[in-house]
DNA sequence: ATTTTATTACGAATATTTTCGTATTACTAA
DNA sequence: TTAGTAATACGAAAATATTCGTAATAAAAT
């Protein structure tokens, strides 16, 4: 199976992905940002180490300032994540999570064009 | 904010959706299955107990074996599940995880015409 | 050069979640 | 009635995840 980054780990992976690389410092004032509370720098720092040992990041570390790249493919890890949450909590039906997701969180037009187009792509297949 | 099941947790509320009502033996039964590996009853015994303390649950105990229904609400805990997942690990964009979800899981003909017709639906509003 | 500041390394405390053993009690079968 | 079986209650161990303090060190500022 593949590794399962915790919550927290997935936060700094989203922060990581959506900037490409980081440091400690940036990414722990990102996660402050979001979660809108002051996180300890070293909280940061040693999960951020921890990811390290596992292998979910890399370091450049020939500076004195280490900067940290998702080891971790966003795609497979979205992969992964939704999938789980098929199997979990929508008894494997796709289509469901799909449903269910869309009524929700407001979708633009332009959103749901893109995903009409997914779908005749899918059936066409 | 909504209470937040662990994971555990929302494997046994999954069972419980699914058969209405379960016993501990039965939903310990359930979960081996699933997990591929025997679980201990007291294991899960605990667990169950747990929800109910937190209010997951309710259980009926007029008779020695306990009954056990969810509490929660299928629907809107999928609801918070799917809109957790979008905010983390999607960036807040419910037609990317859609699309995702889409291309992983075998959807059936008839689960893609479901969504064609829901996303008509959604249209015309 | 000396002081201040920023960074990593590391260990350990906390908190949370999961697992299970033991005792007690109720029910069932012999 | 007695022995066996199955259930709950409870406590605590084990596993995981999160948070942070302190020390060492490098860099920057004075």
């Amino acid at each position: 199976m593949s590794i399962k980054p915790t919550e927290s780990e997935l936060e700094i992976l989203q922060i990581l992905w959506q900037k490409g690389a980081g440091t400690v410092r940036e990414v722990n004032e990102e996660l402050s940002k979001i979660k809108q509370t002051e996180i300890g720098y070293t909280t940061t720092l040693k999960l951020m180490q921890l990811m390290h040992e596992k292998g979910l990041v890399e370091r450049d570390a020939s500076n004195r300032t280490h900067v940290y790249k998702a080891l971790l493919n966003q795609q497979k890890t979205q992969k992964n994540l939704v999938n789980k949450l098929i199997d979990s909590a929508f008894n494997g039906s796709a289509s469901q999570l799909v449903m269910q997701a869309l009524s929700n969180h407001q979708t633009s037009p332009q959103e749901l064009e893109a995903i009409k187009k997914y779908l005749e792509q899918l059936n066409q297949k």
